[in-house]
RNA sequence: GGGCGCUUAGAUCAGCCUGGAAGAUCGUCUGGUUUGCAACCAGAAGGCCGGGGGUUCAAAUCCCCCAGCGUCCA
């Protein structure tokens, strides 16, 4: 048998028959012996639309959902499955992916490796997913979403230990029994299709479950895993059988409820009522009328919708070729459309159709606490917002996003779930709306400068225009164009086949800096047993003994790989692993502890692989050794790791459900965390957070330290536990102070928080849009700042010689003061050269009609320069002027009045280059004006009165 | 996490590529016109060209560092 083929007793039971699809090639089994296709091939068109294929379902929209989902968790759990609450659609407890893409996401990697036992076993759970790969594909193909929810049945067996809950074979048994028994499907109709699933190092048999030419369910049976000696082979990987094999299935809910309602499109059967509000406010019905289309709409709609469903939407196709596909189709259908027609009606609509699938997928990251931001996930979210903004206005709405955000949470949400709240929502999204007009209006004088040099007629733009208006403003090429249409250009348009050359130039890049990722062992960690780490027993104990099991010579590479903080002041030499340390190595953002072992001073600690690498300055004998740790430092670093973790708890009571840590760090001089949030932070938001933090240090709560699973973490604290990043083990260690904060962490803490005494949040900044740094001083750090503080006053003061109070008023008025007297300089130094460039001045000769002033002056350039423009300013006196100044090594100016006889004769850079040897440098400029300077200053009367002979004076 | 861009008058922005006399529009102020306002005309004030270093005879302009802001991709 091949890799991929399903057999199962369940076939020949219930009378499928295996068959070869016609069109697309693949194996799949049925019940109708006629059939020829699989289901899901382009000859397949969806024979639901206007004929439900599942009945009894006259609702629609969230009632709808609500009912397909209990019918299917109920089915379930009456076959002996757990229902499981959805996770949250942020994958906060992963580190590969940034949003909950499928139900099996919920238990990866932990779970789905044999580390964690699954919460139940078997279970039932219907996940909200998050996917934008398709993203563009939405309300135009009539089927893709970018959010839905996954409904699905999970097994975890372990053939191994004789643990086995049910394999292919009950798993088909119990789909085609829901999908017949339960939802009234006719039998004849269902296909199963063999189509082998692999990816991200597992792999399995996978049968995809369509009926009318839709897919409903995905059924995978992950049971091999990535490795070098497997003996089966797919795609050019080896794989061998896990000891965990695992039943894995999606079910589309929206999917079903299409199916069961037999709308046109999906999102008329799940969101109906935000199409009918959108349909309303846009005058779709107008809109339509006045097409004056030549065939009866309902019919055309109708047949788009079967049509679109087969037409494959890649991410980066040409929207014109499809639209010369959906119309060549609807010939053969008997519809004579135009493209042109074509487009006016299903651009319109289609924008209609994505705004409630994109509102969703906003409402519930926004729900689950995310910040919009320019970079992760936040950026997804103001992704989807800008697309919304954008649609909005090219329906020419009036509705804001947060009154569509409003409508949508009412209409089709539980806001029971979220932590978010429904204000802090709204909120949220009036901001992104702000920022994605800031961004237009911006935009607009950005496509004006960069279109300039295009002539008024020109057709198309520059692709590196386009690329560069996209990448640095945010202006994808469609704007750009109606800006342009707006303001001038108004034939320009997008080369057809740009949006793909982007895309592509986007993987390219994507797949460059993909390769650049390896994240590479440091030290030879096979060689040693795992390091006992007794730091955690007692964390204020800082003397011990010790066996040496090795120690070598750091390598030059190995230096560079370690990126040592600037707080390691020696380089180390050598690194040395004991049985046992106290030493803390640097992790969850605390760097590593410092001190001495026998001879060495140990300048840094590093674990890899559970062992702990001591960074010393010197190499060490094997055998028995005694050490000491640093108490100074650990003491400075527990302090500020405490403090991260009550000023965060605090950040979280005072600004909201929103803040979550994205970063932190902690050094011996100043710890730092980065939280999210929506706004900038004033300093008064910090003073806040400062208050409430050291009013939960006065309280000296105790700081509980627990061991405990990860599943039983789960269960009592949520996933506000993993502030500090995703869990790695099973067992996890919880920092608990009170009810203040709680958090999964492996530093070290102090026993009660009141041992930091106090703490100061000395600044913030922002690392990207949507987090702000806060820098932490706590303990002897906030005491040493205040002195460096007051340090700092008494200087300034001094020099000023006014008290610190007085300060800021003394250094604006200096300010203020310096202003105004360099304002009277320049003016007295006009006026001095007025006095001596005006009239009976024995200087200036005229000759010609051309006046020339040759002559040294006193001041820098910026006073000769003022003396130059009323020499040469006036059109009236034709005037060549050399003038010369000893300041700075000597610098002379050459200029004539524009556009008079004098500039016509002279030729300024000339003269300039001939005299200015003189002074031992060089110069230039234009035939006008030219300037230059050297290093010889009593050259200067040599430089002019070589000027003189030159012009004959 | 990886890029890219921006920071110039009270506001919005040119100028930077290719170094050589700091600009435009709006706003402000003064005067004219007007019964008055708006509009119009004439004129003026208003600039550490984000901060710091470097290259150069010369830097808003080129190079490096820092800060603030924006944006794209993962």
């Amino acid at each position: 048998m091949n890799f991929g083929e399903v057999k199962i007793p369940f076939w020949s039971e219930s009378g499928h028959v295996c068959k070869k699809c016609s069109v697309t090639g693949a194996r799949f089994w049925t019940r109708d012996e006629r059939r020829e296709t699989c289901g899901d091939s382009t000859e397949d068109s969806y024979t639901f639309i206007g004929n439900p294929i599942i009945s009894g379902y006259s609702m629609r929209g969230k009632e709808l959902k609500d009912a397909m989902r209990e019918k299917f968790q109920d089915f379930f759990e009456q076959r002996g499955h757990t229902r499981i609450p959805p996770y949250p659609i942020v994958a906060r407890w992963r580190d590969d992916i940034h949003l909950t893409i499928a139900s099996i996401a919920d238990f990866q990697p932990h779970v789905t490796t044999g580390l964690v036992p699954p919460p139940a076993n078997p279970l039932v759970i219907s996940q909200p997913c998050i996917r934008l790969t398709d993203v563009a594909a939405v309300g135009r193909s009539g089927r893709h979403l970018s959010t839905f929810e996954m409904m699905a049945h999970h097994a975890f067996n372990k053939p191994k230990d004789d643990d086995v809950i049910y394999w292919i074979d009950q798993c088909v048994r119990y789909c085609d029994d829901m999908l017949v028994g339960t939802f009234g499907i006719s039998p004849m109709e269902l296909t199963y299709v063999e189509n082998p699933w692999s990816g991200g190092g597992n792999a399995g048999p996978a049968l995809e479950v369509i009926v009318g030419g839709l897919e409903l369910a995905t059924l995978v049976f992950m049971n091999l895993e990535e490795h070098e000696e497997g003996d089966t082979e797919i795609k050019g990987l080896r794989y061998r059988e896990m000891d965990l094999q695992i039943i894995d299935t999606g079910y589309g809910l929206e999917r079903f409820c299409w199916a069961a309602a037999g709308t046109p499109t999906i999102y008329d059967a799940i969101y109906p009522e935000s199409v009918d509000l959108l349909k309303d406010l846009v005058g779709f019905e107008e809109v339509v009328a006045g097409l004056g289309l030549s065939v009866d709409t309902d019919l055309l709609l109708g047949e788009l919708s079967r049509l679109a469903g087969i037409l494959n939407i890649d991410v980066g196709s040409d929207v014109e070729s499809l639209f010369l596909k959906l119309s060549e189709r609807l010939q053969e259908s008997g519809l004579e459309v135009s493209i042109e027609e074509l487009k006016r009606l299903t651009e319109p609509l289609s924008s209609i159709y994505a705004i409630p699938d994109h509102m969703h997928a906003i409402c519930n990251m926004l729900g689950d606490g995310l910040v919009p931001s320019n970079s992760k996930a936040g950026y997804l979210v103001r992704m989807l917002a800008r697309r919304v903004c954008r649609m909005k206005d090219e329906l020419g709405l009036e509705v804001s996003l947060s009154e569509l955000g409003s409508h949508h949470m009412e209409v089709h949400l539980d806001f029971t779930n979220f932590t978010q709240s429904h204000e802090g929502v709204l909120y949220i999204l009036d901001l992104e709306e702000r920022r994605y007009y800031e961004m237009l209006r911006k935009g607009e004088a950005a496509v004006k400068t960069a279109l300039r040099d295009l002539p008024n007629d020109s057709t198309e733009v520059p692709d590196e225009t386009l690329f560069r208006l996209s990448e640095e403003r945010g202006l994808n090429p469609d704007m750009v164009i109606s800006i342009a249409n707006l303001s001038g250009w108004t034939d320009l348009g997008i080369r057809v086949g740009f949006a793909a050359d982007m895309a592509s130039r986007n993987a390219e890049r994507t797949k460059a800096t993909a390769k650049e990722r390896n994240p590479a062992r440091i030290f030879p960690s096979e060689a040693f047993p795992d390091t006992s780490m007794d730091y955690y027993s007692d964390t204020s104990r800082t003397s011990f003994e010790a066996t040496v099991l090795g120690c070598d010579r750091l390598s030059e590479s190995q230096l560079i790989s370690l990126k040592l903080s600037n707080e390691v002041s020696n380089t180390p030499s050598h690194y040395v692993v004991l049985d046992r340390t106290l030493f803390y190595p640097e992790g969850g953002g605390q760097l590593g502890d410092q001190g001495s072992l026998g001879d060495a001073i140990v300048v840094d600690t590093r674990v890899e692989n559970g062992i702990i690498y001591h960074l010393t300055d010197g190499s060490l004998p094997m055998g028995e050794i005694s050490a000491v740790v640093s108490w100074e430092r650990r003491r400075q670093l527990m302090d500020h790791h405490t403090a991260v973790h009550v000023v965060g708890g605090s950040a979280r009571a005072l600004l909201g459900p929103h803040i979550w840590q994205a970063g932190s760090n902690k050094g011996a001089h100043y710890a730092r965390i980065d939280l999210t949030h929506h706004s900038r932070l004033s300093r008064d938001d910090l003073n806040r957070i400062e208050d409430h933090s050291n009013e939960v240090l006065a309280a000296n709560t105790a700081i509980e330290k627990l061991v405990m699973s990860r599943a039983e973490a789960d269960e009592a604290y949520g996933f506000e536990l993993y502030q500090g990043g995703p869990p790695k083990n099973s067992e996890i260690r919880v920092i608990r102070i009170g009810d203040h904060d709680v958090q999964a962490c492996g530093g070290t803490h102090h026993d009660n928080v009141g041992n930091i005494g106090e703490l100061r949040i000395i600044r913030s900044s922002q690392v990207q849009d949507g987090v702000e740094r806060l820098q932490i001083v706590a303990g002897e750090t906030a005491r040493e700042h205040a002195r460096m503080q007051e340090r700092l006053l008494k200087e300034s003061s001094e020099v000023l010689g006014v008290s610190s109070e007085d300060l800021p008023a003394a250094v604006l008025r200096f300010f203020d003061e310096w202003k105004t007297q360099q304002k009277k300089i320049d003016s007295l130094e006009a006026e001095i050269v007025r006095l001596r460039t005006s009239g009976g001045n024995d200087r200036a000769v005229e000759r010609d009609g051309i006046r020339y002033a040759v002559m040294e002056v006193e001041g820098d350039m910026k006073a000769m320069m003022t003396m130059l423009g009323e020499l040469t300013r006036d059109h009236s006196k034709p005037t060549l002027a050399v003038l010369g100044t000893r300041d700075g090594g000597g610098q002379i100016i050459v200029a004539s009045t524009e556009g008079t006889h004098a500039a016509e004769i002279h030729n300024a850079a000339e003269i300039l280059n001939s005299i200015s040897v003189h002074i031992g440098g060089g110069g230039g400029g234009s035939p006008t004006m030219a300037q230059g300077g050297g290093s010889n200053s009593d050259g200067i009367p040599d430089a002019l009165e070589s000027a003189r002979q030159l012009l004959g004076l």
